[in-house]
DNA sequence: GTGAAAGCGCTAACAA
DNA sequence: TTGTTAGCGCTTTCAC
């Protein structure tokens, strides 16, 4: 049991616990002296503050929340590792919920988020979400909620994304720099915000060059990309597969390998990414990269000024870059 | 602002605190008049108690620390969520936290799981923990430490592991099977505990077979790895590679890859991992399965048989499976 | 079946 | 420079 408190310390030393309170903090009211005294014993004793009645007192949690659909994931594992680093650094502790694509599960979470008096949320909408009043209870309560990765449609609300839109044109660029005539297009599950983004501005791409067959699909998992992209070659010669995102190049890799074919000679492969499947394979697989990392930075920056009153609700993108491999 | 809170319940209500407290635990002291008046009235206010409130009073977090190397981590990351799942069914939630393997931050990780005043904490240790004084300090607060992957030497601690010993016995049964003359084994860091293990074992079970050659080798990390299957691979024709982990792993095909080679024809391949990296190719990777989820499942259902008081302090292992690929 | 009161450990306004 | 006091929101014993 923790059993040492102010009230001990200021009983042994026979002063009164508020200037415990003080010494402890540094307060320059406090002499010298004193100061010293409590410090010491404080040490001597083990003292460890109780961050619930500091919290009940000050109604200052230094705890944010993080909402995930999976803490298991190429991407989210990055982002919030970069999260929880920056928000160590400056004194906050994050408490990182999954919501397993849930929308029930999610609301649980935003509720245990309140309980626990968050200053604030990071939030990826489930697959499913539709019903907001979880994420609008946040708003009645000014606790700032950044969303990230998978974001609601509506305005005024913060984002921290990548750029989306850029990242499919640059794939786009890329693919039009070359001989290409017939295009595999994956993509995830059309529900998702990024998906979206990212199919639309591939498809306007490629408006203006009607002459390249654009063959567009969608996979919720690995698994399927894999069986479509079976289906796919069954049927079509595409020149280059792209794929949106880590998960469905996993399959396209898979089904790859399986027919016995090569890149970039065979078929060339583009995709958006993390970066870490793509350099597991030789020659490596030029991607497009979305990092968890600038991800997460970017996000928790934002949340301090969100928190500080510093920011007005606002889209942020974190840029698209080309890595170049060999499978292009 | 939170603002609705028992009191301002009870005064709407003209009852008393303490009777609406009692009402919305379903205490069977209410008359059901009473508390239906008063979850009524807490549900159209949007009541939701506040958990520093509750913990101040019952000293009952309700809150697990979980600290690892880095959240971002093929291993770490599943068993992250495998705990955080089955505590959320528990009503806990999880405090996760990064050490980066820096023993100081390590040690004010554990000081904010006190201040925090966790029920628990499951732990990895650091690379270069020396020090156990911030463990020793939980225990003399009675919070339950549950050590996992790589756990402290001393025993009377509750640790989960992998069977260690087993899959690297596992391993050398697999290989000796087979004609293999010459076997690389590439290990992690030395000092980590699940190192020691299975290179112990693997060295055990190759003792009887002096005829074979058994090239031992440690690497930091996956591109160490990388650079020592080079050299070894220039001066030496192992049949098979041995690889300790992922991260190991993962420079060996590298290097396969670079070199042009193939598994299993030209060179053999096993490894010990999650499964994420052995499916991502084909022929799949034979491997020895270490499985994050399953090791946080038994670390929480063991944890909470540690809150209950009913767990004495022992090692407990997840026996290790081999999932057989293509590969060897 | 309900209420009064004490107190968990802490902070901060006000007094001295 | 230090102490007194009130109170954050909640639970729980004891009394009625």
């Amino acid at each position: 049991m923790h059993n040492t408190t102010l009230k001990k310390i200021s009983e042994i030393l026979g002063i009164s616990i508020s200037t415990v309170s003080r010494a402890l903090k540094h307060h320059p009211d406090i002499s010298l002296k004193t100061r010293q005294k409590v410090i010491d014993l404080a040490e001597a004793l083990d003292y460890e503050p109780n961050a619930s009645a500091v919290q009940l007192r000050t109604r200052n949690s230094k705890l944010l929340g993080l909402m995930v659909p999976t803490i298991s994931n190429y991407f989210y594992e990055t982002f919030i590792a970069a999260v929880e680093e920056d928000a160590r650094k400056q004194g906050y502790s994050v408490m990182i919920l999954q919501s397993g694509n849930d929308p029930v599960i999610e609301l649980e979470n935003l509720k245990l988020f309140r309980q626990n008096r968050v200053s604030g949320v990071f939030a990826c909408l489930s697959l499913s979400t539709t019903d907001m009043k979880g994420f609008e209870r946040m708003r009645e309560l000014d606790i700032p909620v950044v969303f990230f990765d998978n974001v609601p449609e509506e305005d005024g609300l913060h984002k921290i994304c990548m750029a989306d839109e850029k990242s499919a044109q640059l794939a786009a660029e890329l693919i039009l720099q070359q001989p290409y005539q017939s295009v595999l297009a994956l993509f995830g599950n059309p529900q998702l915000s990024i998906t979206k983004k990212r199919e639309e501005a591939l498809k306007l791409a490629f408006q203006s060059h009607p002459k390249i067959e654009l063959l567009v699909e969608h996979a919720g998992n690995s698994e399927e990309a894999q069986n479509i992209t079976h289906a796919m070659l069954d049927k079509h010669q595409p020149d280059i597969i792209f794929c949106m995102s880590d998960e469905i190049l996993i399959g396209v890799l898979k089904t790859i390998q399986q027919r016995g074919l090569h890149y970039p000679d065979n078929i060339a492969l583009l995709t958006i990414s993390n970066g870490t499947i793509p350099k597991l394979f030789h020659p490596q697989i030029t991607y497009i990269e979305t990092s968890g990392e600038k991800l997460g930075r970017l996000a928790f920056s934002h949340m301090l000024n969100c928190i500080n009153g510093n920011s007005e609700a606002k889209e942020l993108l974190v840029d698209a870059v080309l890595v170049k491999g060999g499978s292009v």
